[in-house]
DNA sequence: CTTTAACCCTGGAGGC
DNA sequence: TGCCTCCAGGGTTAAA
């Protein structure tokens, strides 16, 4: 499932190929996404040049002058480089070919997304999608402060709170447990009832749990951006407690738990992780 | 306003 | 071997 890291290494890892670069050609192989791939996106994007390609969220932008191509993953896509001959595999659903490279959109499950946004629409963050999300958790503005105030009133549950994504953006449900054990806070505590001090570790937790993934992926990034990898070969998780219920704590010994949140699964140490 | 639940989809796992 | 059921997940949307 791709969270923010394995989104970013692929922005890493398609930006220097993309950026100013002419895309020869963008072609729909399946439409049929989260929403309707446009039927004319080819049309709008033949022979345009890319400018930038940008992450907000767990959404890609690839930015051209005339407007902007939002991409998400959903939960089983990737996005490849393959080599100019090599066959479509099931479920590359779109393709962009450049001069020299090519990229495939490979998504199993169809939750991903591809959407256009005209540059007279005004700054792509005004779109429906984008308009309302959280902070960037890598960025300086994510801080323990910033958490205490968003948290407080709300009854929701932590961990749901920090899915929510009008928080913070690009936690998702693995990491959303690891950063919650990493800082030994219980994931059913309602988040107004987290102190001030509380918050701050857990803003460090998450952004630890996060650079540390994004470090693991950069060492995975050719599987991304070149031929060689299965698509989907996302990171090895070394996780302390998403999908361990019932193995001992590597803290404290005591069985993980599993419960169920929001319809997700989060796993935590019933002793680690205080109320 | 906040919170909850259904839904989109396919592949893999487990039961019989 | 095959068929059926269940589950996983992100995030939008409708409903409570």
């Amino acid at each position: 499932m791709p969270e923010l890291p394995e989104v970013e290494t692929t922005r890493r890892g398609i930006a220097p190929i993309m950026t100013d670069r002419r895309l020869d050609a963008f072609l729909v192989h399946e439409p049929r996404m989260r929403w309707p791939v446009p039927s004319d996106m080819s049309a709008t994007l033949g022979g345009r040049v890319v400018r930038s390609c940008k992450r907000r969220g767990k959404y890609l932008l690839i930015e051209f002058d005339h407007g902007t191509q939002i991409i998400h993953l959903g939960m089983s896509g990737s996005l490849r480089r393959a080599p100019l001959d090599e066959p479509r595999r099931k479920h590359d659903h779109a393709e962009w070919l450049f001069a020299d490279a090519r990229f495939l959109l490979h998504d199993p499950r169809r939750f991903g997304a591809i959407l256009w946004h005209p540059a007279e629409a005004g700054p792509v963050s005004e779109h429906p999608l984008l308009a309302k999300l959280g902070v960037e958790p890598l960025s300086d503005d994510f801080t323990g402060e910033l958490l205490h105030g968003a948290f407080a009133g709300r009854q929701m549950a932590v961990k749901q709170a920090l899915l929510a994504g009008n928080i913070v953006v690009g936690v998702g449900n693995i990491y959303a447990s690891e950063a919650l054990f990493k800082a030994g806070i219980d994931p059913r505590l309602p988040a107004g009832r987290l102190s001030g001090r509380r918050c701050m570790l857990l803003a460090q937790a998450i952004r630890e749990t996060l650079e540390q993934a994004l470090e693991s992926g950069g060492s995975t990034l050719r599987d991304y951006v070149t031929a060689s990898g299965e698509p989907g070969a996302y990171f090895t998780l070394h996780a302390a407690v998403y999908e361990k219920a019932g193995q001992p704590c590597i803290r404290c010994d005591t069985p993980i738990r599993r419960i169920v949140q929001g319809q997700r699964a989060t796993y935590f140490c019933p002793r680690c992780q205080k109320r």
